[in-house]
RNA sequence: GGCCUCAUGGUCAAGCGGUUAAGACGUCGCCCUCUCACGGCGAAAUCAGGGGUUCGAGUCCCCUUGGGGCUACCA
């Protein structure tokens, strides 16, 4: 039999890291197996509707490389992929397992049912309206009266079924309460449209997060009841912000769309995502998705929550920077480059390089070359370095020599500018790193720059380059 | 509270009865080096606690503790 996955999230707006990794798990299995990925709208809850929240999803999971075969926006011969769109359907379940026995009409009120709390506050249903005969339910319907339809769970015995990753598990019906299946506004709850939609849609595999665990066994009662084959369960553990609290929109920044403006590439997110939750056999870390494919299996995954590591997903985000050829490379930095104080005023190609090892996220750009437009009074305690025993005293004799040099230089490039430096602290014996380090600090008036005095010189250009060392010596001489 | 479930360094984790308990991030040190990065080398750091089973337990069982989930006309 064919694999089918699917991915179903409710439109709240984002697209949630949690959310993205089951997505990516129910894609990675799908493809691995030559089958079908899904995906399908959640949208049953209408107080819950947010305006263009099914447009995150779309492009959150095509940015993260996750095409779907059947959805929405692609269609598929199992739709409508929107919940919302598919009310006639579970209304026309509901009756006939209405008829099977594992569903019935219930008129409570809210306040009879506020009367059955507990001392923990808790409603556990009666059951009262089961007991309501064929002909009452019909005249009350036919009275206008508003109704739910509840799942009729047994009082005794329990249900076990064998999840993918946590194994047998196994929870008595009297734990399980007879769950509004269809609201009083004719819409399904999850508990109800999630089994339809799984089965109708030809679903085999059910990949989703441990919440449902310990409500599996109701959903089987309802395959069991209309005599439909269950699927697997393959539950997952909760990706965690720290030890006691759920990765989650509440605490912010839990938002695909907000790593990928801070500056993170997709792909880092999506593969940094995979290993939180599953180990590749052969431990991979950085991995192409082609790669996930190919090594994805249920037995790595794991069945502990994980806690998010922004500082590993940085890592990894700089490992496929590293990776980036200068021209793809720049591309993405382009934007943050024009962003900074220095925006198009140099050639930002001779920039873009400098960056790629020293950025671990586009954002952290700015900051790092913003001091090309900073250039200023500094102190000259920056000459001093023991090691290449250079100090203001020697940077004051060697940068007329630097200035000559550079004035000399005839093709103004990389090449062409170490040469000449390199010369000059030749004929005036001293090691090429002092006249280097000297011309670097002359150049930028800071501490840290990315690359040295000659890429410096490079972007600055002969004339500003020569503007800066003659400052820096004029403040040298003071 | 009840039920389900989880538990290896600070973090992600390998391990699936016999290992000096991998690897990665981070941290620290050294090397390279015109600064900072990159790169290379190295170090410190883990089986939650207690009982069993076994010749032998991180691995199996039980309890404790701690964490997560469910207990909605949310998913």
């Amino acid at each position: 039999m064919k694999v089918r996955t699917r991915f179903a999230p409710s439109p709240t707006g984002f697209m949630h890291l949690g959310g993205m990794r089951t997505a990516l798990y129910a894609y990675l299995f799908a493809r691995q197996h030559k089958g079908d990925f899904i995906l399908r709208i959640e949208d049953t809850d209408q107080e819950r509707f947010v305006e263009g929240a099914t447009e995150v999803i779309y492009s959150s999971l095509k940015e993260g490389g996750m095409t779907y075969d059947e959805g929405p926006d692609v269609g598929g011969n199992y739709g409508p992929y929107v919940q919302s769109e598919r009310r006639e359907i579970y209304q026309k379940y509901a009756k006939e397992l209405i008829e099977k026995g594992g569903a019935y009409y219930c008129f409570c009120t809210k306040e009879r049912l506020e009367s059955l709390k507990d001392d923990m506050g808790n409603v556990r249903y009666d059951k009262h309206c089961l007991s309501l005969s064929k002909e009452e339910v019909e005249e009350r319907i036919k009275n206008g009266e508003p109704y739910v339809i509840r799942q009729n769970i047994p009082t005794v015995g329990s249900g076990t079924y064998e999840d993918a990753v946590y194994g047998q598990i196994t929870v008595d019906y009297s734990e399980l309460e007879d769950n509004i299946l269809i609201k009083s506004d004719g819409m399904p709850t999850y508990n109800f449209a999630n089994v339809i939609d799984d089965h109708l849609m030809g679903i085999t595999h059910v990949i989703r997060g441990t919440e449902y665990l310990s409500s599996t066994p109701k959903y089987n009662l309802m395959y069991d009841a209309f005599g439909w084959e269950r699927p697997v369960y393959i539950h997952l553990p909760p990706i965690m912000k720290d030890a006691t609290r759920k990765l989650s929109k509440r605490y912010g920044d839990a938002n695909f769309d907000d790593f990928v403006s801070k500056g993170y590439l997709p792909q880092a997110i999506v593969n940094y995502i995979a290993l939180l939750g599953w180990c590749p056999k052969d431990n991979s870390e950085k991995m192409t998705m082609e790669e996930m494919i190919e090594k994805f299996s249920l037995d790595g995954v794991s069945k502990s929550p994980a806690i998010f590591d922004d500082v590993k997903l940085r890592w990894l985000n700089g490992e496929y920077l590293k990776a980036m050829t200068d021209e793809e490379f720049y591309a993405v930095a382009k934007p943050y480059i024009e962003s900074s104080k220095v925006g198009t005023k140099y050639d930002n190609k001779l920039i873009a390089p400098l960056l790629r090892t020293r950025v671990e996220i586009l954002s952290e750009i700015p900051d790092k070359i913003n001091f090309l437009e900073e250039f200023g009074e500094y102190s000259k305690e920056l000459f001093f370095h023991k090691k290449m025993k250079t100090d203001a005293e020697l940077a004051k004799t060697v940068l007329p020599m630097i200035i000559t040099a550079i004035k000399n230089v005839e093709t103004f490039n990389h090449d062409g500018i170490y040469n000449a430096l390199c010369r000059a602290a030749e004929e005036n014996g001293l090691k090429s790193g002092q006249v280097l380090g000297i011309a670097r600090v002359a150049l930028s008036g800071t501490a840290v720059t990315p690359g040295g005095s000659v890429e410096l010189a490079e972007i600055l250009g002969k004339e500003e380059s020569l503007k800066r060392l003659n400052f820096s010596l004029d403040l040298l001489n003071k």
